[in-house]
DNA sequence: AAAAAAC
């Protein structure tokens, strides 16, 4: 009985079920749960289990940290348990269950979940997500698994090379669904679902519930369940939050001090921008603090590397965008700074979230500008309260890019580090990590494929007027506003 | 404004 959690639809399911042996779940998943050390349900999993095992549709509005993983997962595999069999045959073990998720860490995240509460259970599982070689993936979908976690894009690549077919989908999950329509995966999401049994059962879990998300759920979900847990970090009492007002030019030298003074042995960095991100990870490691940056243009083996290191303990601050903000589950960090102030309120407070988890208490260290002030003043507005103002006084800058030599180190012996061929200022002529130059390539520009524009099965009519069209119409629906795609659901447009 | 995501 807690007062910061908040329900919407109390169920005596929820009051009732102390230990997870009261859902009715199969003894497998009851050992699989044991054994990763979980006794008592969250607020979430008590009101979604019940929910998602009677076969209803679910509108859920849950932080992370709150336990939403398993509330999907475990419900999920109990109701494939009884299509589960041993067979090695690929076509006895069809995509029942998919679940898609906006970042790539997110769906490694979750597939990690999945495999861990199904392990003495014959289901297989899967994730495919992109800057990885596709073959692995293809592989592990020709033998077959009944749970397949996913990002968009790559699987509708999936689909498309026929690796994949989804012909059978029972129970499909759209996890931080505000976060993939605010990343333009409403084309892809429309894409997919069209690809979908119309029978099946759907999850969708959103920190917020925006219009869209509203007219989404509208469109895609029957009858759903709303089940909401309070946002627990806005008011959360063992977050402690504090904005230091600096310099602009002093940030990298706040973060270096912030994190000496408070012995911070693991924290996050949130940066506004990829470059930024890079550039304060190397100002770090140049002043003896073991840093990495995580954005989305290092490469996924980086990126993945970045976040074991991270977690393994071997990093003491992870420099990141917004690609780190939300869902990850990094267990228990003391603290989270924030180098810039986000530009969304709404990413505040997911920032925030990665630290007092589950009961530990943590501090939520924000540096602010002059120019951020606006900011500041959104997130004051979202969480409703004024958050507590302290100057800081940066007594050791941490040394930058063509810093005088002289300047003394912070810390007497410095750690390794891999940029040996940074002796001096005088040498400009490498291109700095993060820069675009090597990256990836980015962009969508290939034609969408109207196969997956159209509804489920191709009418006659459709091949015939192929033929009497030179040249089909090419639009790049990724471009268009969300209310133009909306309109296109057959949702009502906002007028102007 | 910036970030994220398929070859």
């Amino acid at each position: 009985m807690s007062d910061s959690v908040a329900t919407t639809t109390p169920t005596e399911q929820a009051k009732a079920a102390l230990t997870f042996d009261q859902f009715g779940l199969s003894a497998d998943i009851l050992r699989a749960v044991s054994e990763s050390g979980y006794t008592t349900p969250t607020p979430i999993q008590a009101e979604a289990i019940p929910v998602v095992l009677a076969g209803r549709d679910v509108m859920g509005a849950a932080q992370t940290g709150t336990g939403k993983t398993a509330s999907f997962s475990l419900p999920i595999i109990q109701r494939l348990l009884p299509m589960a069999n041993t067979s090695a045959s690929p076509a006895r073990h069809p995509v029942r269950a998919l679940m898609l998720t906006p970042t790539r860490e997110l769906a490694d995240q979750v597939a990690a979940n999945v495999q861990t509460y199904s392990k003495h259970t014959p289901l297989r599982s899967t994730v495919v997500f992109g800057g990885v070689d596709m073959n692995p993936q293809s592989e592990a979908l020709r033998r077959g698994v009944e749970i397949l976690i996913a990002t968009p894009g790559r699987l509708l690549d999936h689909v498309q090379q026929k690796t994949l077919n989804l012909g059978q989908v029972q129970m499909l999950v759209l996890d931080e669904a505000d976060r993939m329509l605010d990343m333009g995966f409403l084309p892809d999401l429309q894409r997919i679902l069209n690809l979908l049994p119309k029978e099946r059962q759907t999850l969708l879990f959103s920190a917020t519930f925006s219009p869209e998300i509203k007219k989404l759920a509208a469109t895609y979900l029957r009858n759903p369940q709303t089940i909401e847990v309070a946002r627990s970090n806005s008011t959360n009492a063992n977050v402690r939050q504090i904005v230091y007002e600096v310099h602009e030019s002093d940030k990298s030298g706040a973060v270096a001090q912030i994190i000496r003074e408070r012995e911070l042995k693991q924290v996050i960095v949130f940066c506004n921008s990829k470059i930024g991100a890079s550039r304060l990870a190397r100002v770090l490691e140049r002043d003896g603090i073991v840093a990495t940056a995580i954005h989305g243009d290092r490469t996924q083996g980086e990126r993945m590397q970045a976040l074991d290191a991270f977690k393994r303990g071997e990093i003491e601050a992870l420099v990141a965008t917004d690609v780190a903000a939300r869902g990850l589950d990094i267990a228990e960090l003391p603290a989270v700074i924030n180098f810039d102030l986000p530009f969304n309120a709404e990413d505040y407070v997911h920032r925030i979230g990665r630290t007092g988890r589950a009961g530990a208490s943590g501090d939520a260290l924000s540096l602010c500008s002059a120019n951020e002030r606006k900011q500041l003043a959104d997130i004051e507005k979202l969480i409703k309260r004024p958050l507590e103002v302290q100057t800081l006084h940066v007594t050791a800058p941490a040394r930058r890019d063509g810093a005088r030599r002289d300047e003394r180190p912070a810390r007497g012996e410095r750690t390794e580090h891999r940029h040996s061929a940074r002796e001096d200022a005088g040498s400009r002529r490498r291109t700095s990590p993060g820069s675009s130059s090597y990256d990836r390539p980015r962009g969508r520009q290939q034609p969408i494929d109207e196969f997956f524009l159209k509804p489920y099965e191709p009418s006659p009519s459709a091949m015939k007027r192929q033929e009497e069209t030179p040249e089909p119409e090419r639009k790049s629906t990724s471009k268009q506003p969300l209310a133009a795609l909306l309109g296109g659901l057959g949702m009502p447009r906002k007028t102007s």
